[in-house]
This record gives structure tokens, C-alpha cells and sequence, in this order.
DNA sequence: ACTTATTTGTAGCGAACGCTACAGAAATCT
DNA sequence: AGATTTCTGTAGCGTTCGCTACAAATAAGT
């Protein structure tokens, strides 16, 4: 038992950085097994299906992602709407973190067609995002926590989805338009 | 040479209303017929092949959403920026139009591989898109159309990726928000 | 050492995929 | 009416898909 579970948890990482680069359209059992160094009898030795496999790899991610959301900013310290806003498009945007994105999108679209798993893992990564979001906000007299935390989600999405198709440059401009007005104080 | 045109236009209706209903995810040579009403081999008659066919259907989808578009602003009227965004924002959330932002998703998150021509026309339906609201937007002197309508797309989009994996309530909840604060004036 | 359980390779099944060859039916032209 | 082009059904090719049957190799337990 102890093979099988080491070599599970290795596959496990290779196919996280194979879906990675080459995100979820082209992932058969043989193309997968490939990536992983193995073959795809293998594959289904360490895993029960490529569902399962996938969900594996795709928890890797989830993993890797949330763990990234932890350095922008200090040790437990609350910012404002606004300034979370900042730190984290600065994040999602950057040329590091938009593989993750890239996958987290393809998850989204897949996630109407009730087959694989990608519905149940994008949601329960949003809905950990939110969290996570709304818990590191400062909450003031009279804001709105959960308000916020969607509308900032909502723009990080928003910026990657334009960002894929209509080009960089056209988000950044959305980036800096949006910094400048959307979590200014009610006054 | 009448025929076969005929039949061409019918069938592309009838493909595109059958992917509005179930997205690109499962489209088969043999689905696509059968939601046509013909035989896979009259389906390679009329079009070209898959590829030909779907772009014809996808390109008889955005030119239904480039219409509804049409329908929310007053003609030829133009719109302050938050005004805009109110109004494209209820019409993009609607249950009628959801189905045309999902394909929308789902060519976005399929253009990163470059096969089937996803990229190319989920890119030029949002440049018009951008095109569009630009278009019909005031310019007060001192205000960046561009800028507003990268951030208004951005914020239409980021608002139905929400709604797709985070909930309708959850997306609203964002859209509230947004309304309130996202393009007042900037002083 | 011998039994048992775990780990791997080979080979291939049945299904679906995009697409095509071929021939007959139907329309059109002269 | 005969010739020619346009249309459509049948049948299947070659490939890839997810997955499995079978058996040999390897390790582990007693």
C-alpha cells in the first residue's frame, strides 16, 4: 500500500503542472499518463478513473492557488475593499498566476455539461475565494462584507475574461480605471 | 445551387439554437444532425465540415446578441458610463440571455488551444463589444471612453462568471455593489 | 520457502469520433 | 428524351477514446 499511494501523490503533481500548461480541453488518459511519466495502465492502477484523476490534479491546483492568495498580503492584516481589490488583481493578472486562472475559466465554462467534476470544484474555489476574501476586509460601520467581497471577485474575474479576449493591454486599462473609482468610500 | 444554400441556412438555426440549449462541450458531427433534423452525412453536404459548421452557427449567435444589445439603450441615445452598465448588466444577467454568455465562456475558455477557431471569434465579439459601448457612451471632457468601456465589459463579464460558479445571489449581491459605487462621478 | 498480496506490461475491447467512397435518386439543362 | 449536374442514403474507414482481462513480475508476510 505504501507504492501506490507515493507514486499516486507524485502522478498527482505531474499532472497538476501538465494541466497547467496545457489546460483541460486535450487531457486524454494517454496524454495524461504521458505527462506523468507513466503508463496509461498505470494511470488507472493509481487512480479509479480519469475522473478521479483529474479531481486530484485539480485539487493540487486549487491547493497551490489559495496557497499563492496568502502572500499578497501581511500576516493576517484587514485591508480595505479598495486596497484588496489592488493587491489582488495585481496578482491575478501577473504572467504567474494566469495559468491558474486560465484552468479556473476552462472549469467555469465545462461547468454546464453535468459530466466530470469541474462544476462542483469551480464552485467550491469560489466560494473558498469568497471567504477568504470577506475575511481578510475590514468591516466598517455600515459596509457591506459580502457585498464587497463578491463585487471584488467579480472584477477579478472580469479582468482575466478580458484579458484572454480582448488582449492584455485592454484589461490593463479596465485594471486602472477600475482602481481608481470602484471601492472609493460611500462618502 | 438553391437547395443546398437553403437547407445550409436552415441548419445553421437549427445548430445554433441546439447550442444555445447545450453548449459546445458536446457537439458530435451525429448530435449536431440529429438537432438539425438530418443525417450527419447531409450536415458534411451543406457545410464544409465541423469547423464550418459551427462557425456559421456561432457567428448566427453573436449576431443575436449584437442585437439584443440593440434593444437596451434608447435609439441612438448615449449613456453616462454607470447608466450603461445598469442597463447592459440587467440585460446580460437575464435568464433569456444567459444562455448567449455562456457559449460566450465557453469559446473564451476554448481559445487558449488553437484548434477550432474559438479565439479568433470570441475575440472579435468582444472588440465590437468594446466598439459598442464605447459608441454610446458620453465623453465628458475628461473622462476616458475607452477606459470605461474596457472596465464595463470587464464588470459584465466578471459579473456572469460569478453567477456561473459562485450563484445567481451571489452575482447580484456583486452587482449591487458595483451599481453604487463603480462609475460615479470621480470627485 | 511458500503463500499471498501488490505492482506492472501487453493486448485489445466496444464505442464514438470526423470524415469519405460509392452508388442510386432527383432535379436541371439542351 | 437524353445527358449532366445536384442531392442523399448506406456503409464503413481509420483513429482515438476510456477502460479492462490476463498474466507475469515483484514485494511482503509467516
Amino acid at each position: 500500500m505504501s507504492r501506490k499511494s507515493d507514486q499516486r501523490a507524485q502522478a498527482t503533481k505531474a499532472l497538476a503542472s501538465h494541466i497547467l500548461e496545457n489546460g483541460l480541453a486535450q487531457t486524454s488518459l494517454r496524454q495524461l499518463a504521458a505527462a506523468a511519466g507513466v503508463s496509461d495502465r498505470m494511470l488507472l492502477y493509481y487512480f479509479e478513473d480519469k475522473t478521479e484523476a483529474l479531481t486530484a490534479a485539480l485539487g493540487a491546483i486549487a491547493a497551490e492557488m489559495t496557497a499563492a492568495l496568502a502572500t499578497v498580503i501581511p500576516e493576517g492584516e484587514k485591508l480595505s475593499a479598495g486596497e484588496l481589490f489592488e493587491k489582488l488583481s495585481a496578482l491575478t493578472m501577473s504572467a504567474k498566476f494566469k495559468p491558474y486562472m486560465r484552468i479556473s475559466m476552462e472549469m467555469i465554462a465545462a461547468s454546464n455539461d453535468e459530466s466530470a467534476p469541474y462544476g462542483a470544484i469551480s464552485n467550491s474555489i469560489a466560494t473558498g475565494f469568497l471567504h477568504w476574501i470577506a475575511g481578510n476586509l475590514v468591516s466598517d460601520a455600515g459596509s457591506d462584507t459580502n457585498g464587497d467581497a463578491a463585487a471584488i471577485l467579480a472584477l477579478l474575474d472580469g479582468l482575466i475574461v478580458l484579458s484572454i479576449c480582448a488582449g492584455d493591454d485592454t484589461a490593463l486599462l479596465a485594471r486602472n480605471r477600475l482602481v481608481e473609482t470602484a471601492f472609493r468610500a460611500k462618502n
